[in-house]
DNA sequence: TTAGGCATGTAAAGTGTTACATGATTTG
DNA sequence: CAAATCATGTAACACTTTACATGCCTAA
């Protein structure tokens, strides 16, 4: 599943230009599906190319024409289809983690304003989704999304956790341990 | 940081081939940074090419030659520069989250049967984890290492119990609740 | 006898990221 | 007066994925 079949999908919900949907691509999916416009307006492009949606040029006056794409029937066929079909994949590309991997290796002050910057980050992810939600509250929206947002919070916050509970591992000096690290910071309670 | 950066920080730790480090990649590095050998066998030979590396190859019978990969003094100053230089990203890209968005349009066993199979893969992260772990318990490995092994297990068993104690939201037919969703079962508690 | 492990790679296709290019209006 | 918002896109680059290509040894 790609940049375009997801555009195809939120024109499945409504309307919308490219601008619109990098909007959405910026909250309801940040957390898990990344795109920015160099993916989104050649996607738009190739859908309506294929017929899969129509567009609508609103001339603007001082702006370029907005450029209203809406799903067609064979649109909407194509995205079932699509949605049906796709073994679902859920891959994460942490440089974060690879640098802790490493983390022997990086300048101890730096280590540290790494481990911040992430957890400011994980925080701010939980934020902006909390956020978001209480806007959209009074909508009835689709249970998918609500289920989206809320696994996208709680990991996050999960996430944050972890790293303030065990960063001592990386950056203690006074380490009164002897070789062997305590796995039970982390295992796994289930 | 891409794969051959990577690969040269593996390397930093020990000598091996580009079927070793495979193994690296699927065992250790499998949840956070996956990589395949037409990522790995490229990054070796530009890394040897540019001098970070040296090769040593050791006839076998019955196989291709074993290449055996060592970092060079400039490949250590290089990988400990990237590593201090990198602004780490921490990326996730999920279609299962993506189709879940979209779960009014899915198939109600086709659904069933994704959430399960995401149940069932997460769970056996933390599985490879904690035996992973288990089995390199007598080695001193790096506390980058055990972080990062932590992190995995705590993130895969979160998402795991996200998705149980939630799908009802999304497979409940007799959903009793008038149009709003109960926003209290996955509010982050922090 | 079949699956899995060991061991190498290439080539093409697919996809996404980044930088570039433009510019009026609104809000603080 | 500066920054953000609205609104479009292209082109080059980077990188990964997938399919292809080969073949012996060992353990169940």
């Amino acid at each position: 599943m790609d940049v375009k079949t997801l555009c195809l999908g939120l024109l499945s919900v409504r309307e919308a230009c490219g601008y619109d949907l990098k909007k959405t691509f910026e909250t309801s999916f940040k957390h898990f599906f990344p795109a920015g416009y160099g993916s989104i307006y050649p996607a738009l492009a190739d859908l309506a190319a294929t017929g899969l949606v129509e567009c609508e040029e609103i001339p603007q006056v001082g702006k370029p024409d907005r450029k209203v794409y809406r799903i067609t029937p064979a649109g909407e066929k194509a995205f079932v289809e699509a949605l049906n079909r796709t073994e679902p994949q859920h891959k994460l590309r942490s440089e974060f983690l690879a640098m802790i991997y490493f983390s022997d290796l990086v300048d101890e002050n730096r280590l540290v304003e790494v481990l911040d910057d992430r957890v400011e980050q994980l925080r701010e992810t939980v934020r902006n989704i909390e956020k978001h939600e209480r806007q959209n509250a009074g909508d009835n929206k689709s249970a998918g999304a609500a289920f989206v947002a809320g696994f996208g919070a709680v990991i996050a916050n999960a996430a944050a956790e972890y790293i303030e509970s065990n960063r001592h591992m990386l950056t203690d000096d006074d380490n009164q341990s002897d070789g062997m690290l305590d796995n039970r910071n982390w295992a796994a309670n289930g």
